[in-house]
RNA sequence: GGCCCCGUCGUCUAGUGGCCUAGGACGCCGCCCUCUCAAGGCGGUAACGCCGGUUCGAAUCCGGUCGGGGCUACCA
């Protein structure tokens, strides 16, 4: 039997980091049994939905590179594949359900269903409705007939137990006292979750559900509605929680719960495929840096860790330095044009295109996040910015004044513009004036990149070009000389 | 409250009765390298929640306990 998966976000928000780790984890199980990865998408909520989600999950997940062989956009056997198109099929599961007697009109009061619950917590007992305020077929006929609306439960046997064996966790029961008869159908003819997400997975023939472990306890009633609708229920695997530093679920108020978050802060697929991927998941042979390619190989569901797991930060960035370092130069350069850009305001002159490339191999070794070259790279372009507490640092020194007239000597003097050139002179500057490296060279490098922080010197120097680092030391040594006086 | 899930370094994890004086990775600390910052190299810090039991032997099995989390809607 072919492995048919699926990731079925709602398009009432971002794609969720969670979402996206479920999604990897079904598209890594599908693509090592030569199965089918489905995207659908979960827009039952009308009021919440909308385009701008529906187009964040859909570029968020291409952006990964998990591709879907059916679903939204690229259409399959069972389209549409969207909730929203579908609600007649679920109206006719819920009343095919009704007049099986496996479900009903459901007429209690939202008070009696309240006190119930109350009652039954005051008493120590789950407050799951067991359908006691049922009415009679023909008596619920009658009043449905005179236009009562009213909504559909499942009706829940009992008593009964549903059981089952989790891909991640193991063999599980629950007691179907504590299952309640949910709604099936809102009095107002829309599906609830559980009907919707259940008949799709039926008519799609999903053969496995791996997902979140907040719908582990919702699983029995989707097993009950799924042999009541006279079909095979599929596989469950439940993933743990993907959590906040506190350990509660992630939410916004732990930072950033959205993909595309990450997207913006330059992080790279790869790294972010890699992090979400050990999230939960261990290759084994104490690994850490794994390709999709070999996610693939290895997958395995019953390596998933049933732990929940704290977003960690500093490990992604690490694992993202690792990845940028990784890249080719040229591959580089063109990732971060679009932040240089961004940063800029403006598209990159062709010189400017070809500073950036120069400069690009130094600053690769030296960022965790694509967001971070903009600023590395600024002093390049435009008029130099002196950070205030590098000036004051650096140019309060003794000999700085001497260092920069010597350097500007030195350097306006020099035949030819070469990284090597450019060093020679300026140790022979240090030489000169008896400065250690250290100590000398920080004067050029505040005047001519503006902070005691910037990519190697000489290299920046290069890249910076004779004229403007000409300007620029002249116009320290002037700025330098006001402040003396 | 009820039901369910989970419990190895701060974090992600390896570990499935002896190979564990518990391994790897991030972080942190120190040293080296060095024109700044990084990167890199080397070293260090740090964990089996607790109590019983089974066993010659337990991180691994069992029971309890404590702790954390999820669900508990005519939300998804």
């Amino acid at each position: 039997m072919t492995v048919r998966v699926r990731i079925a976000p709602s398009p009432t928000g971002y794609l969720h980091v969670g979402t996206a780790r479920a999604a990897l984890y079904n598209w890594l199980f599908a693509r090592g049994r030569g199965g089918v990865f489905i995207l659908r998408s979960d827009d039952t909520d009308s009021e919440r939905n909308s385009l701008e989600y529906y187009e964040d999950i859909i570029s968020s997940l291409q952006w990964l590179g998990l591709d879907w062989d059916e679903g939204i956009e690229v259409g399959g056997p069972h389209a549409p594949y969207q909730q929203s198109r579908r609600f007649d099929r679920y109206r006719q599961t819920a009343h095919e359900l009704v007049e099986q007697g496996m479900a009903y009109y459901s007429f209690a009061t939202p008070e009696q269903l309240e006190a119930f619950r109350q009652e039954a917590q005051a008493a120590g007992r789950t407050p799951a409705y067991d359908g006691r305020f049922r009415l009679d077929p023909d008596e619920a006929a009658a009043r449905v007939a005179a236009g009562g609306p009213a909504p559909i439960r499942m009706a829940v046997p009992r008593p009964g137990a549903t059981s089952f064996h989790d891909a991640v966790r193991g063999d599980l029961e629950f007691d179907h006292a504590d299952v309640d008869d949910f709604v099936l159908l809102r009095s107002d003819g829309s599906p609830t979750y559980h009907l919707a997400s259940t008949v799709d997975d039926v008519d799609f023939e999903i053969t496995h559900v791996i997902r979140g472990e907040d719908l582990l306890s919702s699983t029995p009633k989707h097993i009950l509605l799924t042999t009541a609708m006279g079909a095979e229920p599929p596989s469950y695997g439940h993933l743990a929680l993907i959590v906040g530093p506190d350990g509660k679920k992630l939410s916004k108020r732990h930072g950033h719960t959205a993909l595309n978050a990450y997207r913006h802060a330059g992080f790279l697929p790869e790294a972010m495929v890699n992090y979400l991927a050990l999230l939960g998941w261990s290759p084994g042979e104490n690994e850490t840096l794994v390709s999709l390619d070999q996610m693939v190989e290895r997958f395995n569901l019953s390596d998933v860790t049933r732990n929940p797991t704290i977003f960690d930060n500093d490990k992604l960035e690490w694992m993202n330095g690792v990845y940028i370092r990784a890249l080719s130069v040229e591959e580089f350069v063109s990732r971060l044009r679009p932040f240089v850009e961004d940063g800029l305001g403006r598209r990159l002159e062709p010189a400017e295109q070809i500073q950036l490339e120069a400069i690009a191999p130094h600053v690769q070794e030296r960022v965790k996040r694509l967001s971070e070259v903009p600023d590395q790279v600024a002093f390049l372009w435009g008029d130099v910015h002196y950070d205030t507490a590098s000036w004051e640092k650096v140019m309060t020194q003794e000999k700085a004044p001497t260092a920069l007239a010597d350097a500007t000597a030195r350097l306006g003097a020099l035949e030819s513009w070469t990284t090597e050139a450019i060093e020679s002179e300026l140790r022979a500057m240090l030489a000169a004036l008896d400065l250690s490296a250290r100590k000398g060279l920080q004067p050029i490098r505040v005047a001519v990149t503006g902070s005691t922080v910037s990519p190697p010197l000489f290299e920046s120097i290069e890249v910076l070009g004779r004229e403007q680092t000409l300007a620029r030391l002249a116009t320290a040594a002037e700025r330098l000389d006001g402040q003396s006086r």
